[in-house]
RNA sequence: GGGCGGUUAGCUCAGCGGUAGAGCAUCGGUCUUACAAACCGGGGGUCACUGGUUCGAGCCCAGUACCGCCCACCA
């Protein structure tokens, strides 16, 4: 017999299985199903794994797992983003160390420069998703940026322009004043802040006084075009057209009317500023007001603010503007104001709305066909709420600005003439060629990451040439990703593949749940809360880890992760108990079932025995709730079920059940089929927690007799209505209750262990009565008890304890150990709960409107159980009477 | 200002119409020939609050309170 070590060590098997794996071309597709197609969200390439993406990911792994064992052509395609701001911000962090800029660099140089960070330091995270375990096609893996990807992003900005979705235009747009860029709507944070309000008096230039307005931003008045009240604000109806004198600037602008403006708010009057935030810019459109812009992008006041605040920081100025205007005592008041407040989501420097000119697409016409696709049903939220929170965005969409004044990243393909025509075009010859001799410049800009992400799961599969890839495996099964970035990625994957394939991307949108730290807030590695998952990996294994998520992983549900107690990480701990426990189990298995054991030796031989027609029966229910789990991505109902089967059914009470017979020294035929059942459950287990926990399952299934050349590709069990027993379900329950209570008593009376004791059963149900027969071995092992006696019914007597389950009246005679305070308290305690639970039902069924109205199934159980608990209520007061009599 | 989640045993969470479950922790016992990372047994919950629907409600409806997300141009 070979040697099994004790405990299960994932590290060496973790490392072999995959690269066996992995040598085997496992990961690639070719089931003879129909094709199942997953691609990953591509993590970001300056990432490195965090809890989040370790949950993400086995997920992915699980579903693509299990679909190839079901035999379909499974392919998972994985893949990087270039990640534009994120990564471009890490690099120039790294250049600051070494004191230079990008600008020093230039934009070739540090193109190159980042070009070499990534193919460094970028993919870290492909390494750590195979040690999770990953199954993935890794030789399918893409970038945003390569090659092909290039031709993608042109294919489509190319196309969009010539069906007139592309546009370019000056407006206020979000600009980060450290990253030195625009940035879409969805990229900027709200934060509530403590702030001021200014009261600002604006004089009339006729002298007759003054229109005060509020504002919590003083400095941006130089950049007043004008200041609009409420048309029906009776108190400027007679001022509308008025000339005001702007203050500090002495800029002579019009009293407008205009009803964005509120008449509840201040006194009603509004500063116009039409360069420096969006409504100001659209009142300024509708009343041809002239755009100043005294605010530059890294947030410094420009010459048209005036020379007095030109070159400062536009807080410093805010301060300057506030003193001056206090000096000419026309600040009326100064309020404590809460603003919500505009930030960059990468870098947390609060936005200024800027005017700039950029480049944007139309979002109204591809956003509809996107919004019809999910409300027809073709692309399936799960959860569904999600849906909402799609077509909430989806139908009040305004346009999206994609350029982005980057280096890294797609540059736009367009070129201007020196006259200011517009030339776009797949590359520079071909603008040159469009340009007809004319010299032509390409517009210095990038796209934002997000347009090229978007294209990523037709993209990846060769798209815009029309591969076989293509072809094969697109429209993809299911996208599977967090939900902060439904409108970031999901919504732009589902118009784009519209507009491209005609087709949606996906059948299936899976959010998967937010990783929480011990505070409920989201993890991350910023604020130090994270937690590396391959120090986890290192400690406990990659199943361990993945199950410890999975088993946490309800639908939507958010999951709080780091309860971390002396250096140890209890979840985790939990799994990795149970994947030892599975690791022993099979051990047990193995060590009995001899050296050369067959295939067919080890499969199921019918059998009359009850235990084995219950755990049949289990499992075959087993393999029912855990397909239609995963069906439906209750991946924790997943867990939960096989845990349980497992743990309970299968260990606790099925490998005891038969101990005897497998373990038996003679190698009779009976003991050979035992061995064979027990070794058929066990696989069948093990499969059904393949996909949760690869490398373990893999680890013990070469071990025992199979067929295949991995646990990989073999099978996944299909359930066998036939094999359905309630009766054997119900005798099993009756059996366990018998042999808990018996313990139960042992361990309340203090019996010790290895003293065998004798049991006396009193019924006269004839079904009971061979249910006992037929496992006296079994209760005697289990309950450990020597000699077992059945009557019709127990009489009193003295110095036993005594109890009653499913009618079975039981009787453990004690002689000197029994202490009789203890034994009447513990039936006390028996006929307290019995008595509770029988007043409970008498009560309902006293109630003629439970009788009358509930399903008459449950009126039937509950007057049956009923009854039940007053037999055993009898049977318990005799017993507890005649204790008192001692 | 709108929308969405959450509130169940000391902790982390399942359960979503038939009268409450798991793991950990806790208490007591056990080296019972796979496993002490284990085994056996016990204790512990007015299922946030208030109303309503129902024969029956953690579970459905309405509202309240806290906690957390998302969206929003309120100067």
């Amino acid at each position: 017999m070979t040697e099994i070590p004790k405990a299960y060590e994932p590290r060496e098997s973790e490392q072999k299985w995959y690269s066996f794996w992995s040598s085997h071309g496992y990961f690639k597709p070719g089931g003879e199903g129909p094709k199942y197609t997953i691609t990953i969200p591509p993590p970001n390439v300056t990432g490195s794994l965090h809890i989040g993406h370790a949950l993400c990911y086995s997920i992915h792994d699980v579903l693509v797992r299990w679909k190839r064992m079901q035999g379909f052509d499974t392919l998972c395609v994985p893949g990087m983003d270039h990640a534009g701001i994120a990564t471009q911000n890490v690099v120039e962090k790294q250049l600051r160390k070494e004191g230079v800029s990008r600008h020093d660099l230039g934009r070739e140089k540090f193109l190159e420069r980042t070009w070499q960070f990534v193919n460094e330091y970028g993919g870290v995270i492909i390494g750590q998703l195979q040690k999770l375990g990953c199954s993935f096609d890794w030789d399918r893996t893409r970038f945003t940026l390569d090659e092909g990807y290039v031709d993608a992003v042109l294919e489509c900005f190319v196309r969009w322009w010539e069906e007139d979705l592309i546009y370019k235009g000056a407006r206020v747009i979000n600009w980060c004043p450290r990253c030195l860029t625009a940035i879409s709507d969805i990229e900027v944070e709200h934060e509530d802040r403590p702030a001021k309000l200014y009261h600002i008096r604006y004089p009339l230039k006729d002298g007759s006084g003054y229109v005060v307005v509020a504002t919590t931003r003083p400095e941006t008045m130089l950049g007043d075009t004008a200041v609009a009240a409420n048309p029906e604000d009776e108190r400027y109806k007679a001022l509308f057209g008025a000339v005001l004198t702007l203050p500090l600037a002495g800029r002579e602008i019009p009293l407008i009317a205009d009803d964005y403006a509120r008449p509840e708010f201040g006194s009603g009057a509004v500063k116009v500023t039409p360069s420096h935030d969006l409504n100001d810019f659209e009142a300024g459109l509708r009343h041809n007001l002239p755009q100043i812009n005294v605010i530059d992008g890294s947030g410094r006041m420009t010459e048209a603010a005036g020379a007095r605040y030109a070159g400062l920081d536009r807080y410093e100025a805010r301060t300057k503007v506030v003193e001056d205007l206090q000096a000419q005592s026309l600040i009326e008041k100064i309020e404590d104001y809460t603003v919500p407040t505009a930030l960059c989501a990468r870098c947390g420097t609060v936005i200024e709305p800027l005017l700039s000119e950029q480049w944007f697409v139309r979002m109204k016409e591809l956003a509809k066909p996107a919004i019809d696709a999910v409300k027809g049903g073709r692309v399936k939220f799960v959860p569904e709420r999600y849906e909402r929170t799609y077509l909430d965005w989806m139908e009040n969409i305004r346009d999206w600005t994609i350029s982005r004044q980057l280096w890294w990243g797609h540059r736009i393909p367009v070129w201007v003439t020196e006259d200011g025509d517009y030339i776009v075009a797949r590359d520079e010859a071909e603008a040159l060629e469009k340009a007809k001799g004319r010299p032509i410049t390409q517009d210095e800009d990038v796209l934002d990451t997000w347009f090229s992400s978007m294209l990523w799961p037709f993209a990846v599969l060769g798209w815009p040439k029309q591969t076989e890839d293509l072809e094969k495996y697109y429209p993809t099964s299911v996208l599977i990703t967090a939900r902060d970035i439904i409108y970031l990625w999901v919504s732009r994957m589902i118009f784009s593949g519209i507009y491209f394939n005609q087709e949606v991307p996906f059948d299936d949108v899976y959010i998967y749940a937010t990783v929480l730290d011990e505070q409920g807030k989201r993890m991350s590695k910023s604020l130090g809360t994270g937690i590396d998952p391959l120090e986890i990996i290192d400690l406990y294994g990659a199943d361990a880890l993945r199950f410890a998520l999975l088993v946490r992983a309800a639908r939507g549900q958010d999951i709080r992760f780091s309860y971390v107690e002396n250096g140890r990480q209890k979840q985790v701990e939990e799994a990795r108990n149970f994947a030892n426990k599975i690791w022993n189990a099979s051990r047990f298995v193995l060590m009995n079932l001899g050296e050369g054991v067959s295939k067919t030796e080890a499969n199921w031989v019918p059998s009359d025995r009850l235990a084995d027609r219950w755990i049949l029966a289990e499992l075959n229910a087993t393999i029912d709730q855990v397909t239609r789990a995963l069906e439906e991505y209750k991946l924790n109902e997943v867990a939960q079920t096989l845990y349980h089967f497992f743990w309970d059914d299968f260990c606790d009470w099925y490998i005891e059940l038969s101990k005897s017979l497998v373990t038996s020294p003679e190698d009779t035929e009976e003991a050979r089929a035992a061995r064979g059942r027990i070794a058929y459950v066990l696989e069948t287990s093990l499969r059904l927690l393949h996909p949760l926990m690869p490398y373990l399952t893999e680890e013990i299934w070469q071990r025992l007799p199979h067929e295949g050349e991995s646990i990989m590709v073999a099978s996944w069990p299909a359930p066998d209505e036939s094999q359905n027993d309630e009766q054997a379900r119900e005798q099993m329950q009756t059996l366990i209750a018998l042999i808990t209570k018996v313990r139960n008593i042992r361990s309340e009376m203090n019996i010790p262990a290895s003293s065998r004791l004798s049991l006396h059963l009193g019924t006269q149900d004839t079904s009971a009565r061979s249910l006992i027969d037929e496992n006296s071995d079994q209760i005697k092992r289990l309950a450990r008890v020597g000699e077992i006696t059945v009557s019709d019914r127990l009489s009193a007597r003295k110095g036993e304890a005594r109890d009653i389950v499913y009618g079975i009246e039981i009787s453990v005679p004690l002689e000197g150990l029994i202490d009789i305070g203890k034994e009447r308290e513990r039936i006390g305690k028996e006929l307290g709960k019995k008595e509770n639970e029988a007043r409970g039902l008498a009560a309902r069924l006293d109630n003629d409107s439970f009788r009358e109205r509930a399903p008459q199934e449950v009126v039937q159980q509950a007057r049956q159980r009923h009854d039940e608990l007053i037999a055993e209520i009898e049977k318990l007061r005799v017993t507890l009477s005649s204790l008192g009599d001692e």
